[in-house]
DNA sequence: ACCCAGGCGGGCG
DNA sequence: CGCCCGCATGGG
């Protein structure tokens, strides 16, 4: 059991990160349920909200002991985020006080590396629902077998299989242009020392994320953020672009002025403003 | 029918 | 460098 304040699991699950993309959601009277394959079995997470204050409890299916699995929990949704200090440090105009108020509890989620990193080439040039299906059908393809309360569910698919994969077997799960990405990266993915990467400061790690054959400036940049919590990456795709242009600049710019105006206006923290900004607007 | 989606690499000026 | 294009595919 986990006491936590200012977690919304609900806008946290369904704000565009990669526990949208292949995880199950229900709530009902007061309690949501999120149940999603992971690479070392199944977990299942249990919210309830009282006021600001939520109590969370799971359950884990496979390679997991007690103090690991809470780990993972307190990491998957952003528990050890310090939100006062993130709210103090964005909250700082109409735009995104709107964003705040609407959204509140909403957490950036750090999933394992390779399960962001698929989920972004994934996630390029494509819209939310759409991944949702690619991700589901990747999983259910490659995914191994794990019993969970007597039924077959699958884990997320390992690096290793999808780099044995063929492009063929990964055109039919509709990953469309983007096969070939997803079984190269897969590949380096054996070599690269991705581990690294946590010691790393932002602008080296996003360097060497990018010499990856489909790994581009937006791409780098949410693995950064929702792989290795790095929590000044600034990801821009169509959604901010247009957005931060339209609230805050008044102005056509490109990716690396939006990129200084982000770093100088929300610092270390620019991640949670983009998210904010992402979901926020999105919704509207 | 047409447009767009949490972009990227390659080619051109 | 910066800009422009094609790319697979399904939903609105």
């Amino acid at each position: 059991m986990i006491h936590i304040d200012d977690f919304d699991i609900e806008h946290t699950v369904h704000s565009g990160q990669p526990l949208n993309f292949y995880s199950d959601f229900e709530s009902k009277n007061g309690e949501s349920k999120i149940i999603y394959p992971t690479e070392r079995g199944v977990m299942l997470v249990m919210c309830k909200s009282k006021g600001r204050r939520s109590v969370i409890s799971y359950d884990y299916f496979g390679d997991y002991t007690q103090t690991s699995a809470q780990r993972e929990v307190i990491r998957r949704f952003g528990l050890s985020h310090d939100m006062p200090a993130i709210y103090s440090a964005i909250d700082t105009d109409k735009f995104m006080h709107s964003a705040v108020s609407k959204l509140h509890g909403m957490r950036v989620t750090a999933n394992p590396a390779w399960e962001t990193t698929l989920s972004f080439l994934v996630s390029q040039f494509n819209n939310i629902k759409r991944i949702r299906l690619i991700m589901k059908r990747l999983i259910d393809r490659f995914g191994d077998e794990i019993a969970v309360d007597g039924r077959i569910m699958k884990k997320f698919p390992s690096h290793h299989k999808i780099a044995n994969a063929s492009i063929d077997e990964l055109m039919k799960c509709n990953t469309g242009f983007r096969a070939k990405y997803i079984k190269g990266v897969a590949k380096a993915w054996e070599e690269f020392d991705h581990s690294r990467l946590y010691e790393m400061d932002y602008d080296k790690a996003k360097e060497l994320l990018m010499e990856l054959d489909g790994v581009g400036d937006k791409v780098a940049d949410c693995i950064l953020l929702m792989g290795y919590e790095k929590l000044e990456a600034f990801p821009i795709d169509v959604w901010i672009k247009r957005l931060v242009e339209r609230e805050y600049l008044r102005k056509e710019v490109n990716i690396s002025y939006m990129h200084m105006f982000a770093q100088r206006k929300w610092g270390s923290y620019a991640g949670y403003a983009n998210q904010y900004i992402f979901e926020f607007g999105r919704r509207k």
